[in-house]
RNA sequence: GCAGGGGUAGCGAAGUUCGGUCAAACGCACAGGACUUAAGAUCCUGGGGCCUCGUGCCUUCGUGGGUUCAAAUCCCUCCCCCUGCACCA
């Protein structure tokens, strides 16, 4: 039989006892949660889009809920841990429009997740995939030994009119108080399709959104057109000096409402697309432009006309005004000033040409007033013939006024503002006066799957929930003061994220979903369908019972909000124990996702609690994680390592799976997946299951090491517990696994075998329960072993009993250890006849007191030594130096054991020194004792040696 | 570019809140030893350099500076990685 053979031997017999263990829970009903008289914990992973199986990523949030789950079970709470599937939104429909196509990469994909050739065909209508994935999702997460009340399953949309229900309700509300409001939108569109561009839908141009362009309307004098520019520098208005016109084009005349707008031919489109009606009226060739005066937005003075060889008309509007502010606009404006010929030719007025300087109106630190020459000087431009070294001038230059810049004293109200903000005033500004308009550009190339080209259309009938309200944001950030973070560390990122969060377009055409109440055409967005629906976790067993027709308006209203008399329902269930279910777990206590949810769902959730439900119900914990890497790899499709959980748990059994998945990393730091900590941690869990076979079998009475043991077991129990509160799994997996199990090898060690068995079998068992939340299965099975009746699932968490901790413990053991460790390397140099042991004398001791005293105030070596000369201590001159001089170099001693203390501990340590001695007599001195030179070298906690062979 | 989080030994990862007990926990991998007929498992030991082998010296925590008696830890510069930047699950 070959090692492979072995080891699926092995596996096979792994995944038997995690079946059987899951069945025994199952059949014991343990994680089917009802409401009783115990405090209550009811905590979430968010549903998963089965469009897939769960992976390693998956898992790793998953089994953040579940190990805080049975630590809260253990700890004698009533814990709800619910689970459901998310069907909403356009992948599936998509997936499955392609399959009816006959897509052979769509098909390959459903393939390579195991799906047969018979079975593709039904993979055209949507609803299969949910009938299709929902179950083996399901048997994945049961096989990881979840600890999850599946009877409360469901999934979204409307194929379950339940949960559609449901969601009609919320929209209705927030409909109601005002949160949902029709506005515009730019969304990318396909003109031949005449529909939306999801990413989806490309051929090309993945990630590329609309990209907001502000048009200014600069008036001409004495008429009635006004000339369009577009800038992303609005700021700039401030200072603005002239407009730029290609000198060869002719610009298109354009009635939009009531004003005549001069544009480039191309921009025609551009406005039938995102603003309503246009028409063209008419053309004017730029040279009759040029020269003319126009008074532009946020300024109170007029600004001339000029060509510029730069400007292109079929770009944006056509026309650009500039603040004669970066290189490419002075350059061109000094090639202009400099050449006579040309300004004659084009009609201007020399003197009027001359006057054109830039107007300082951004200060930005570490530059002068005129920006422009600044950024030239230091890129040593002298011709716009540079074209590259001009280029990253003007980037650069844009960058600091972005970054750096602040509006100067001449800005008027804008005065004194960073120029983000004050470009974000000025467009709020110029848009309310009437003498701007927001226009959009793709951030880059989209081709429809149809072959193409997309462009940006503004859907006028769009609807939002509107996070930008202020009030609603007052309560998000009332709700997120009151929610505990785990870590903490992520406050910074949600305070950003509520600030930053504008409305959100809530609808869609296209998809699987709810229908909007009040508007059909429209059906509700993935994430705005997914923010309150914890609640509906807690009625979701018995609402299966209920007919559709029962779930109005009035319904749930009393259930969720106890408004009205209690509804009477078709079918005979009572509405009055959903209600009081609801009541009995709600709010809920802890929601865990991985950080790229912060900025989008978590943030949903807070506000639409706000919106829907009183402040009591209000989310109490959210936790966030980073993104799972793989063997110390990124993650992704490419690198093809992305793992099913089935293929892990194939591998490596349920438990070493939780386990290793929850050692690789805590924190907002993106956890790693270790095959190799996998593969180690079958073999250890296989001994935790003997050792407690062994202890089941062990007679021994009490020893002096015992209350060693009880403190250090003591203070882990107490760290382990503190770990768990902050979902620091990791840190309580390395104390309660490797620590613990130190302390309990050097327990054994010290006891040569003959430990106190009732000590032993409580320390186990403590142990048992503290790591059943990462390995359960196998921890039943060391349960049984150990003689104990129930499961460890439903034990109790292991209280730590703060009088049993005692420092000196360690403190002697660490003696005893340090002592051992020498007398082991001094054996294995040759056979030791006999080992004496100089303790330290009683002035060095005193000398390590004062100095910890001293240490409170100053670690400064001369400090120290000029203040303990001063003390009697002062007559050991020499030796007190270097004694000082060690102790400075950082080894702060704290407490240390006094003479008595340490010989009585090494007294009772005889027998196992002389043992690790390779059986050497050992015998203790008083320093000084005798004339060895050793004989006054001991220090606390170190007693000099002396060997002899 | 902006916001947030990171960069520590072959690898994973503690330590950074409050500067000094940090050549750096713990684990994996690796090496040596014990046990064994053997392998595996288990247990013990070791893992920057130097030697006078110690209460020794030197060198290290992305880069380069600074503050301090003392910096992985505080301040500044730069480089790199992760997440998000929206209507998408």
């Amino acid at each position: 039989m070959d090692g492979k053979e072995t080891g699926s031997a092995l596996i096979g017999q792994i995944l038997a006892r995690e079946r059987k263990w899951q069945g025994e829970w199952a059949k014991a009903r343990l994680f089917e949660a009802d409401p009783d008289a115990r405090e209550k914990f009811f905590c979430t992973f968010p549903y998963p889009y089965v469009n897939g199986l769960p992976h390693v990523g998956h898992l790793f949030t998953i089994m953040r809920v579940e190990a805080l789950a049975r630590y809260r079970r253990l700890q004698g709470k009533n814990v709800l841990f619910p689970q459901a599937w998310h069907a909403t939104g356009s992948p599936i429909a998509t997936a499955a429009r392609r399959v009816a196509e006959g897509d052979e990469k769509q098909i390959k994909i459903l393939k390579d997740m195991g799906v047969t050739d018979a079975e593709i065909g039904d993979f055209a209508r949507p609803e299969h995939w949910i009938a299709y994935f929902v179950p083996r999702y399901k048997e994945d997460l049961s096989a990881v030994g979840l600890s999850i009340d599946w009877r409360r399953e469901f999934h979204t949309t409307s194929l379950n009119p339940h949960y559609d229900a449901f969601i009609r309700w919320q929209f209705a509300i927030l409909k109601e108080k005002g949160y949902v409001q029709q506005g515009e939108h730019p969304v990318v569109w396909c003109p031949k399709d005449n529909a939306p561009v999801g990413d989806h839908d490309r051929k090309e141009g993945e990630g590329e959104t609309p990209k907001e362009f502000l048009w200014g309307k600069f008036r001409l004098r004495g008429s009635d057109l006004i000339l369009m520019a577009g800038t992303t520098r609005p700021d700039a208005f401030l200072g603005q000096t002239n407009m730029w016109v290609d000198p060869k084009a002719t610009y298109a005349i354009v009635a939009v409402g009531d004003e005549k707008w001069v544009v480039g031919k191309k921009a025609i489109a551009k406005i039938l697309e995102q603003h309503a009606q246009a028409e063209q009226i008419g053309e004017i060739p730029a040279s009759e432009l040029v020269g003319k005066w126009v008074k532009g937005p946020a300024v109170d003075y007029e600004i001339c006309v000029v060509p510029a060889r730069f400007i292109d008309a079929s770009v944006g509007s056509g026309i650009v005004y500039s603040a004669l502010e970066d290189p490419v606009d002075l350059l061109e404006i000094r090639t202009l000033q400099s050449d006579p010929a040309r300004i004659a030719e084009h009609g201007l007025d020399p003197e009027i040409v001359a006057r054109l300087r830039p107007i300082p109106i951004i200060e930005v630190p570490g530059m002068g007033a005129d920006l422009g020459d600044d950024i030239m000087r230091e890129y040593g431009i002298s011709s716009y013939k540079d074209r590259k070294k001009v280029e990253e001038a003007k980037g650069e230059l844009n960058r600091r006024v972005f970054r750096k810049g602040v509006m100067r004293g001449n800005c008027g109200k804008y005065a004194g503002m960073p120029v983000p903000d004050a470009q974000r005033e000025i467009i709020k500004d110029t848009i309310a006066a009437g003498d701007a308009a927001m226009f959009y550009e793709l951030t880059g190339r989209v081709v429809c799957r149809c072959q193409t080209e997309s462009i940006v259309k503004v859907v006028s009938d769009q609807w939002f929930l509107t996070y930008s309200d202020p009030e609603w944001k007052r309560q998000a950030r009332d709700a997120l003061a009151q929610v505990a973070l785990y870590p903490e560390k992520v406050r910074a990122q949600f305070d950003h994220v509520l600030g930053w969060l504008g409305d959100w377009a809530c609808t869609r055409e296209y998809g699987l979903g709810t229908r909007l109440p009040w508007d059909e055409r429209w059906l509700i967005e993935s994430l705005s369908d997914s923010t309150v629906y914890m609640a509906y976790y807690t009625i979701a067993h018995r609402i299966k019972e209920i007919p559709p027709a029962s779930l109005t308006r009035e319904f749930f209203d009393y259930v969720f909000l106890g408004k009205g008399e209690k509804p009477a329902l078709l079918g005979g269930a009572d509405a009055g124990a959903l209600r009081e279910e609801f009541g009995y777990w709600y709010p809920l206590d802890f929601r865990n996702s991985g950080k790229d949810l912060v900025q989008n769902h978590l943030s949903f959730m807070l506000f639409n609690h706000c919106a829907i439900f009183p402040k009591a119900q209000w989310p109490r914990g959210i936790g966030v994680n980073g993104w799972v890497t793989v063997n110390g790899q990124k993650m992704s499709k490419s690198l093809g390592n992305v793992i099913p959980v089935r293929a892990l748990l194939a591998q490596f059994g349920a438990d070493a799976t939780r386990i290793t998945i929850l050692n690789g990393g805590e924190g907002l730091d993106d956890p790693n997946w270790d095959s190799d900590f996998a593969r180690a941690i079958a073999g250890k869990l296989d001994m935790l299951i003997r050792q407690a076979g062994d202890a089941a079998q062990a007679t021994g009475g009490p020893t002096p090491m015992d209350a060693w043991l009880r403190s250090r077991t003591h203070a882990i129990m107490r760290d382990v517990t503190a770990a768990m509160e902050r979902t620091d799994f990791r840190t309580a997996i390395q104390l309660a696994l490797f620590e613990y199990s130190a302390a309990m090898r050097w327990y054994a060690q010290r006891t040569l075998g003959g430990p106190d068995a009732r000590l032993l079998r409580d320390a186990l068992r403590a142990q048992l329960t503290m790591l059943s939340p990462f390995v359960p299965h196998a921890c039943e099975e060391a349960w049984r072993a150990l003689g104990e009746g129930g499961f460890a699932s439903a034990a109790r968490w292991p209280e730590s009993d703060a009088s049993l901790i005692d420092d000196d413990e360690d403190l002697a053991e660490e003696l005893v250890r340090e002592v051992a460790e020498s007398l082991r390397k001094g054996a294995q140099k040759g056979r030791i006849a006999k080992a004496t042991l100089y303790l330290a004398a009683d002035w060095k001791r005193e000398a390590y007191a004062r100095f910890d005293d001293i240490a409170q105030r100053t670690r400064n070596p001369d400090e120290i030594s000029r203040t303990l000369a001063l003390t009697p201590l002062g007559g050991y001159g020499d030796e007190l130096g270097k004694l000082v001089r060690y102790l400075a170099k950082g080894r702060t001693p704290g407490r240390v054991l006094s003479a008595d203390e340490e010989r009585s501990r090494l007294e009772s340590a005889k027998e196992y020194l002389s043992h690790e001695a390779g059986g050497a007599a050992i015998e203790i001195r008083a320093a000084g004792e005798g004339d060895s030179k050793k004989a006054d070298a001991g220090l606390p906690g170190r007693p000099a040696i002396e060997i002899e062979q």
